[in-house]
DNA sequence: CGAAAACCATACGGTAACGTATAGTAGTTG
DNA sequence: CAACTACTATACGTTACCGTATGGTTTTCG
């Protein structure tokens, strides 16, 4: 079967999820996809050129039509808890950590992280200030919940999805709730 | 040189903040410390006994004179400050995220976190019920700050550590803060 | 149809790691 | 001193992976 580069960046962002960047595997990913390394090394030049295209994919998960989501959530708190869940919901658990985690070590990916990051902080911050906080309590108000939203990520803790959208909801309500 | 069970974890455990539990790896340690795998597997049936040493050393940090630390530090304000403080001054980032990481899919080590999770979060909870909290908000706040902690693991990013030290502060006083 | 492009299998060399087996040394103790 | 314990080196077999080289097959298209 013919496999797409995506179809790689598919399966291997599957495996990141399981086992972290360590676990991506050129050919334990092939196997994966009844394909031998021949076809990988068709598609990426290396294993780094396959992580990298994984930081592609996370980037581009939360680019994609900005717009329509400001749109589609026009006050603050349907924003913030927008993202949230999604986070929760989109299951995304445990990718981002690891791809976190690993960049701890990996300047360059750490770079791109860091970049992201800024953008990501803008935004929880407007959100804050145009629910009446002042630039300095809407700075700490975001990066305590960007902080509830990396949690979130982190403890696998037996929990279902409901009742994790349910005590999210309950983090939200403090930090958005009355001022 | 003689080297003890105790020197090998010590290694370890730098490794682990360096690289990850994947990184952590007996002829790499051995190299480290100057001797070969031969002791190494004297002092350990296999690696994976090494990494169980590795999660008792990381519960142990907790328990140590918890008396004490309730002596030293009376108000629960001071309590919940210096886990933070410690969180950030005690060189142990990336560690635990890098076991929590692990542990999402290792059954076992998940259980013991969970359970070593429970009793933290008692002891969240009941300094937030000190503060005058009912039941149920001081449940949310505690759990909040320890979102924040956890993310003060995973966020590498380039601040020094009397930054982070002064922006734990401001979210601190968010949360114990006035009511 | 025939050639070029896209995709894949096979085979290889090299590295790094795990775990075992075995022999050796230094210090301790009877 | 002799025996024993604690610790270490060496050497080995095995597995798993990375990356390359090369040739084969299928599809596209002039």
């Amino acid at each position: 079967m013919s496999q797409s580069r995506d179809d790689w960046v598919e399966a291997a962002w599957q495996l990141l999820g399981e086992a972290g960047v360590d676990g991506v595997r050129v050919e334990a990913l092939a196997r994966k996809l009844g394909v031998t390394k021949g076809s990988f090394y068709w598609h990426f030049k290396n294993r780094q050129d396959l992580i990298d295209a994984l930081f592609d994919r996370w980037f581009g998960l939360r680019e994609e039509s900005h717009d329509d989501f400001l749109r589609d959530n026009p006050t603050p708190q349907e924003r913030l808890w927008k993202v949230i869940e999604r986070g929760i919901t989109r299951g995304t658990r445990g990718h981002a950590a690891a791809l976190r985690l690993w960049a701890q070590h990996h300047p360059e990916a750490a770079g791109r992280i860091t970049e992201a990051d800024s953008v990501r902080r803008r935004f929880f911050i407007e959100q804050f200030r145009a629910l009446g906080h002042d630039d300095h309590t809407a700075e700490v108000r975001a990066e305590v919940y960007m902080a509830i939203i990396s949690a979130e990520f982190l403890h696998a803790g037996g929990h279902t999805e409901t009742d994790r959208l349910h005590f999210a909801r309950q983090k939200h309500e403090l930090l958005v709730g009355q001022g």
